[in-house]
DNA sequence: CATTAAGCGAGACGGTACGTCCCGTCTTGTC
DNA sequence: GACAAGACGGGACGTACCGTCTCGCTTAATG
C-alpha cells in the first residue's frame, strides 16, 4: 500500500473548515444538540488521499466512487453520505492542498518583478505537482459540467482570486505603484492567463522566457495603470 | 426534432479531409477495390449534427454513444465503424466548424491595434457559439484524459497555433514590426492567454477591457522585440 | 398515524411469556445482578404494533427493521437488543395475536358435527384478520428458510396441534367416539389439510360447502376409526 | 463445475412454449420484422439450470440476481431483458420441470382407489425433488407478494388444477362413478389439501396411511356424490 | 442517596445486492 | 459490405437495508 504523496493533510486544518464542502455553513445551526456517532475523522482522511492517489496513479477516467471506496477501505454508502460525486471529493482536497501551493510569499528583499517572477514560477510547477493534477482536474470537468464549474468558483477559484489580487497589491505596493480593485482585476488576467492558458491547452512546461516576460509586462503595466490615476 | 445551428456543415469539404481523424492517411491505399456500398455521407452529417446538437443542450455529461445513434437514427455499429469514442465525433465536428470561426481575416484599412482587437473580440465571442462549446468540451476532457490532450494537440490545437502565429505576424507587418518566430510563439500566450484564462476559468462574457488591453499590450512588447532585434 | 387494529396486545401476558422466543429459559440465569432500567414495555408494543401494521399495510417484503424502528420511533439497536429478526418480531406477535383466533370453544349445546363445522368456519374466517396475515407470512416464509420452519413448527404449530388434536378429542367424546393418537394424527391433517390448501395455494375465500363437507367427512371417518378400534 | 440435476429441460419444449411468462402472447404482434440478433437460448438455459441449482444447494433467501448471473456466466442486464426478478426466473423453470413430475399417469389394471394412491404418493415425493423445492419456494413466496401469487395462480396452479380436475374424472370413470365439476372441485380440495397441509406447515415426509385414507376417503366422497346425483 | 450499569434514541460504519445506464463487441437479416 | 436493430458480457452507478458499533442521555436498583 503506497504512503500517500501528501503529508500535510491531517495538519493544519481542523474538521469544520476543512469540510466546508460537504457540511455548509448554514446547516450548523441544525447540529444543535448532537447525540450518537460522528462523524469519523480517518475515514475522511481515508477517502481524500485514496482520491488523489488514484487521481494521480490512473487519471480521472479511471477514478470512481468504488475504486476510492476500495483503495480507502470503506464503504460505498459512506462516501455517499459526506460527498456527492467523485468531484465533491476532490473539491475537497484540494481546499486541503492546493491553498498553500498557490500563496503568495514574497521574499524580504526581492524588487518587485523579482517577487513576481518568483511566484509565478511557483504557479508553472505546481501543475506538475499532485495538487495541480488535481486542479487541473477539477478545471477541465469544469468545462464540462456546471454545477462543478459552480462550485469551483464559488469556492476555490473566487478564494484563490482574491489571494492573488492582495498578493500582488502587496508586491506593487513596495515599489509605490497603487492600482484600483478594477485595474488589478485586468493584471491578475494578463499575470496569469498566459500560464494557465500554456499549462491547459499545451501541457508543455512552462518556459522561464514566458515567467519572466509576463511578470514584466505586467509590472510595465501596472506602473502605467499607477501613473494615470495620479 | 430541432434543425441543427449549423447550416455550413455539407459545404466546403469533402468526405476524406473531414474524416482524417477517423480514417489515417495511410488507411487510404487499402480502398483499392471495393464492393458493396461505400460509406453514407448523410449518415456522417447525421451523427455530427446529433453530437452536438445533444452536447450544446445537455451537456457533456449527457452526451453518449447510443444517445447519438438514437437521435442520428442510426445503428451503433456504424458509429463505431468510423469512429473511436464520442470524444473522436467532436474531434470531427471543431474540424469543421470552428475554423472558420477562429481565422483571421483583418480589414483592409485597420491599424496592428484596431486588427488585433477586433480579431480577439471574435475569439472571445466565439466561446458564446455552439462551435465554442465544442472546444471547452474538449479543452475540458484533454485535462481529464491523455489521449485526447494527444488528439486534440496534435489535430487542432497546432494547426490552430499556426494559424494564429501567422495571422499576428501579417498583423504586426502592416506597421513593420517584425519579430522572430520564438518571439512570435511568445506573444501569442501573452495575447490569448488572457482570453482562455477568462473563459475557460471563471466562465464569465470577457469584457471589452480586457480585449482592447490584451491588444495594446501584444503590440507594445511586439514593438519592443522588433526594436531589439535591429 | 393509524390506531394499530389491535386493542388487546397488552392485556394477557406478561413480558417473559410473551418473549419467550427473544429471551429463551436459559438466560436468566446470567440476569443474576442487575442495576439500571429494566425493559420497556411500551417499547416492546410499539414494535409488535408497527410491526404487523406495516405487515398488514405494505406486506412483507416492505417490512424491514428500518421501517419498524422508525415506525415505532425506536431505535434500531433497541430493536436487535430483543429480536433476532424481523421474523422473530413477527414470531411474537403471533403469539399473542394468532392463539386465541385459533381456540376451540364449541357451543354447549352443538352436536359435534356442528361443533366442527363452526369451528373449521372460524379457522376459514382467521386467514381474512391481521393475525392470519402474520401466519400466512410466516407460512411463507418458513418455506424459504429452514430456521423459520424450525421456529415455527417448534412454537406456535405444535402448540397449535396440540390444540386441536384436544379440540378434536373432547368434541368428538360428545358422540363418544374415541380414536387413539396416531387416528387423530389423521383427522386433524384430514380436517385442516383442505382449508389450509385453499387458502395458501389459492387464496380464495373458503366457501361453507367445502368446511361442511370436511365436517361431515371428518366425521364420518372418525367413527370408522372408533368402530375399528373396539 | 456441477452438473445441473437437471436432464430433460431441454427436451420437450419450444422457445415459445418455454418463454410464455417472459413474452406474454400478445406482444408477438409487435414482432413482426425482426432483425438483427435474436435471444440466446443457451443463455436461457444456463440462467434457468443455474437458478435452480443455486436454490437447491443455498436456499431462496440466497439466491440473487447476482448470484444467478455469476453462476450462468451471464451479465446481469441480460437477466433483466428477459425476467423481472428472480421470483420470475424460478415460475420459469417451473413450467418446465413440475409439469411432468405432478402428471397423471394411472396404471391400466389398476382399480380406481389403487391409482388414486399412487399418483398421490408420487405427489408426495415431488415435494423431496428439486422441481418440488422450486414450487415449494414459489408458493411460499407468494405468501409475501400478491404479485407472485397473481402470477403463480394465473400460470402454473391453474393449469395444474386442470390437470389434477381431469385426471381424478378419468380415474373414477373406471369405476363408473361421476361426479359434476363442483363436486370434482372439493374432491380435488379434499384429496390434495392433506398432503399440502403436512408438506408445507410440517415439512414431514408423508407417510403412506396418510396417503392412502386421503385417497380412500376422497373415493367414498366420490361415489356418495356420484349416487346423489342419479 | 449517590453510584453505576443497563436501556434507549440517534445514526455512522463496512457490507451486499439491488435495478439501471452505458460501454464496446458481436450477430442477424435487409438492401 | 454498409447499415439498422439489438443481444450480449461487463463495469460502475446511486440506493436501500443489513447487522454492528459508538455516543451521550436517562433511569432504577444496589452499595
Amino acid at each position: 500500500m503506497p504512503e500517500s504523496h501528501r503529508r500535510t493533510r491531517s495538519k493544519g486544518y481542523g474538521a469544520i473548515s476543512a469540510t466546508r464542502e460537504s457540511r455548509p455553513a448554514g446547516e450548523r445551526t441544525k447540529v444543535v444538540s448532537r447525540t450518537g456517532p460522528h462523524r469519523s475523522e480517518s475515514v475522511r482522511l481515508a477517502v481524500l488521499n485514496a482520491a488523489d492517489d488514484l487521481l494521480v496513479e490512473r487519471g480521472f477516467a479511471a477514478l470512481t466512487i468504488e475504486g476510492i471506496a476500495q483503495r480507502a477501505g470503506v464503504a460505498k454508502q459512506t462516501i455517499y453520505r459526506w460527498w456527492k460525486s467523485k468531484v465533491d471529493i476532490l473539491l475537497d482536497t484540494l481546499t486541503d492542498d492546493a491553498r498553500d501551493a498557490l500563496q503568495w510569499h514574497p521574499a524580504e528583499g526581492d524588487s518587485a518583478e523579482e517577487a513576481l517572477s518568483a511566484h509565478l514560477r511557483r504557479v508553472s510547477d505546481f501543475f506538475e505537482e499532485p495538487a495541480g493534477r488535481v486542479l487541473q482536474a477539477l478545471l477541465g470537468h469544469a468545462q464540462l459540467d456546471e454545477d462543478t464549474a459552480k462550485s469551483l468558483r464559488a469556492g476555490f477559484l473566487k478564494d484563490q482570486r482574491a489571494l492573488d489580487t492582495a498578493g500582488l497589491r502587496e508586491v506593487l505596493a513596495r515599489e509605490d505603484v497603487t492600482v484600483d480593485d478594477s485595474g488589478l482585476d485586468l493584471l491578475v488576467d494578463m499575470m496569469l492567463g498566459p500560464l494557465y492558458y500554456r499549462a491547459l491547452l499545451f501541457g508543455s512546461p512552462i518556459d522561464k522566457g514566458l515567467v519572466d516576460t509576463t511578470a514584466r509586462v505586467t509590472l510595465a503595466l501596472a506602473r502605467e495603470l499607477s501613473a494615470a490615476r495620479s
